[in-house]
DNA sequence: AATTTTGGTGAAGATTGTGTGAAGATTGTT
DNA sequence: AACAATCTTCACACAATCTTCACCAAAATT
């Protein structure tokens, strides 16, 4: 579950964003006040900020500047004024996330929510044992970085990606190289050696019953 | 120098964009269709995409589908219709990172494209090895200048600014020289003489820790 | 239980990718 | 035109990786 800190003087307002990311099943705290609100950020884990500009104590470019001061925490403003100027300075100079202009649907909120969280923290909800960095071509396996070999990459993300799943030694052939000339074999060498990195990783696993063999079909991955 | 891919059936409205984008020292590629601007993000280095729903060969959120499909690229939507529905579409249900409504000032999509470029980058306020003077095209490196030639500057510079990511040999070509005729073996050579000058302003440093083959890929910049 | 089929294993050989230095081509400068 | 700086290409050596193969173990079939 995914933790908001919502930061707006109108009861009415925050009441309503507090209901509807409630059904959507995030968390949320809610304060009238920057000062409250930046300390609660200091001693709980937060997700997400939601700041409305409009605040009774201080400015709420000057709770982003704090904000920005310590952490990149995805902050998405609220603000009441349609004010250009106000969304280039919050957006471009002091580094905010998101700009919501009132008066706006809860539904909208949290779109904005779902996209910045999306985008910031990758992978929270991944249950999975293993994590896909593609920009560096790396697999994690509980969280270590396997060293693997491009082929071994290959065959490997491809079977996280489709896990429970059976696929043909043909079948990941034709998708892992291009010219699917090849002795089907091949793939057996190639699963023990990803076993065998797995093993390394973690002794105490046992490689063979993350890697499945579906004897005389292929091979499949078990989340 | 980071790259914008614009996606705006409007010639005027493109122009205008493409304009400021040029002046805050983006560079700028623009399609009047989604099919073309799809061909040639498959071929192109691209840093963010700034999208037009209302496209003259195929949906704005087909376009949108389609990349997310294959990417995490950045996308910005541009969107004549200020209808919330849309919005959510694009937001919660298609992953866009942004969202725009016409008519907007230049300056407003530079503070959005800003934005979303900050968070994507991890670098800027970092600590980082290496620090980029665009103006006066050098490099330092432990805050020693480095003696690069041209050729050199482009790649490293390149390198920094997309850092923990590998790139192959053939996507540093296409972003590095303008006419990409020439034989993938010539990266190498630059990048051995790349590390070689890493070498003589450090001489305790590994710069094959530094710049990271990624053997059947490419190279990375670890940070 | 014996036989056949299928997959696991390790090692050898083939293939491909990379680093390196140097030579030739290109560009810019005087 | 001559020269220097730089870029590109190439050939070679070496290392990493891929593929194949022979052999053994396990499972399925008879």
């Amino acid at each position: 579950m995914q933790h908001i800190l919502l930061v707006e003087d109108d009861k009415t307002i925050a009441e309503s964003i507090s209901f509807i990311l409630d059904q959507d099943s995030f968390s949320c705290e809610w304060f009238d006040n920057g000062t409250e609100a930046l300390d609660y950020l200091d001693n709980n884990p937060v997700d997400l900020m939601l700041l409305d500009l409009g605040l009774p104590d201080m400015s709420g470019f000057d709770v982003l500047r704090k904000v920005r001061d310590e952490s990149d925490l995805p902050v998405v403003i609220i603000s009441a004024r349609d004010d250009e100027s106000d969304q280039v300075l919050a957006l471009e100079g002091l580094g905010a996330n998101g700009y919501l202009t009132k008066p706006f649907s809860p539904r909208l909120v949290v779109a904005h929510v779902r996209s910045q969280l999306r985008h910031n923290h990758t992978d929270i909800n991944s249950e999975s044992k293993f994590s896909i960095n593609q920009a560096m071509q790396k697999i994690s396996f509980h969280n270590q970085e396997l060293t693997l070999t491009h082929t071994e990459f290959k065959i490997l993300s491809h079977l996280i990606e489709h896990p429970n799943q059976v696929h043909t030694r043909e079948y990941l052939m034709k998708n892992i190289w291009d010219n699917p000339v090849s002795d089907e074999k091949t793939i057996n060498t190639h699963i023990k050696s990803i076993r065998k990195r797995l093993k390394e990783i973690d002794e105490s696993c046992d490689p063979q019953k993350i890697i499945l063999t579906n004897r005389g079909i292929g091979y499949s991955l078990i989340e």
